[in-house]
DNA sequence: ATTATCTATAGATCTATAGATAATGC
DNA sequence: ATTATCTATAGATCTATAGATAATGC
């Protein structure tokens, strides 16, 4: 008979009665340590800040990890794979079953979706001041690609020429950063209000210089497509 | 006669042979502090880092400062005084001197022209992890006092009831956010292209659902209006 | 035997203080 | 005498390693 008693660990106990939440101990360490870069930065964070919060020594981390840069490493490389891949469905989806301004819509909305909806907010993680350095260029190079897919769509979405149109370049910087939108408010605070997933979406449109009419295509487009084809993301 | 000799300064000479470029000791270590802050974050900068980039021992920043967080303390109270003061006096002048719109446009050019052509990127220190902390609390007030004036302003541009009008809320954030833009822009790399100060003007505009004729004209006004008061900041 | 933890600690910083020193100012 | 620096260093971390220990698995 399967016993109902909570199905003890193999190896050494640990001091403090952990609260053993059932992940495994690598994704307890992860975890804690992704809200503790989130909030005081890396360098600030220390191991046994991290170990503290997981309930576990200083010293036991490094049976799990080689240091604090692997951890780092680590929760960069699981936040990064999945939006360049959406990024170039919904692109190659152009012009034959999406508009542009409907991929730019489509695009923007599960991004932000995805921001909004994950646990930890890792994408916050890019813009600590040590990932800046040249050290991990090469997961900015992906951020990076994504802004171009911004900027092509954007670019096509553009009503024809008109006085204010934004060069591709210019359109790139503004989209990916309005697409930031979220990732900045969930670090200072309260939940988010869903809500700011539509605001995200509406906000590129117009920011392309669309018209009420033609960003209410665009989203009744971009609905149906997302309706159908199932882009969702963990 | 006087003498062309470099005015030499009182107290024991610096072991290096300091680039001496004028500024006091005081501005020496702030420009340097900065900037180590800026990019690499303030917990990763050590006071050692600060001294080296000026010239000095380590422990002669003692002499000027009280510690480390001192000197963030300046820098934070340097980079606040101006915004705040701006948005008050272009929010007063609505409506009778400025329409919402143009107002808007004012605030944010000003605000992006500031951000842009200001010697040290000091806005960015806001966006620090360690100056999230309750401990600076009325650092970010100032903040979201500005953040409330473009959400007031927002609003009362938006067009009359219209399907996607985000609440005022909802705007104050998103105009902030845009008006962010540079500030992040400038961290990442090369100089800016100062046409992006045009840019946040006109996708802030534009994020409020105006057309092209109602940007002309919100545009045309908020020139005038800058060109004859003058609200420059250092 | 294997696993996951623990305790103890070495070595490397990093901050901040104490006290000496080399200029100018009067 | 005053000022701005220096040298030297104490004390407080912080990271990472070595080796012991307390579970389960076989």
């Amino acid at each position: 008979m399967p016993s109902p008693t909570p199905p003890t660990r193999v190896g050494r106990p640990r001091a403090e009665g952990a609260p053993e939440n059932g992940d495994a101990p690598r994704e307890q360490i992860l975890k804690a340590a992704a809200e503790l870069f989130i909030t005081h930065g890396f360098t600030a964070t220390t191991t046994r800040a991290i170990a503290e919060a997981v309930g576990i020594r200083q010293a036991t981390l490094y049976y799990h990890f080689a240091g604090k840069e692997e951890i780092l490493h680590e929760l960069l490389n699981v936040s990064l794979h999945p939006g360049i891949e959406i990024a170039r469905r919904i692109e190659a989806a152009v012009p034959t079953e999406l508009s542009p301004a409907a991929a730019l819509h489509a695009l923007a909305t599960i991004d932000a979706r995805t921001l909004a909806e994950t646990k930890l907010n890792l994408a916050f993680l890019w813009l600590l001041p040590e990932v800046q350095s040249a050290q991990y260029a090469h997961f900015h190079e992906e951020g990076r690609e994504i802004e171009r897919v911004f900027a092509r769509l954007g670019s096509r979405a553009q009503q024809a020429p008109a006085k204010y149109n934004l060069s591709e370049e210019q359109l790139g910087a503004v989209l990916i950063h309005i697409s930031e939108l979220i990732t900045l408010l969930r670090r200072s605070g309260p939940p988010i209000d869903p809500g700011y997933v539509k605001v995200v979406g509406v906000t590129c449109l117009r920011a392309c210089g669309l018209g009420e009419k033609a960003i209410r295509d665009a989203i009744t487009e971009s609905e149906a497509f997302q309706a159908e084809t199932d882009l969702y993301l963990g």
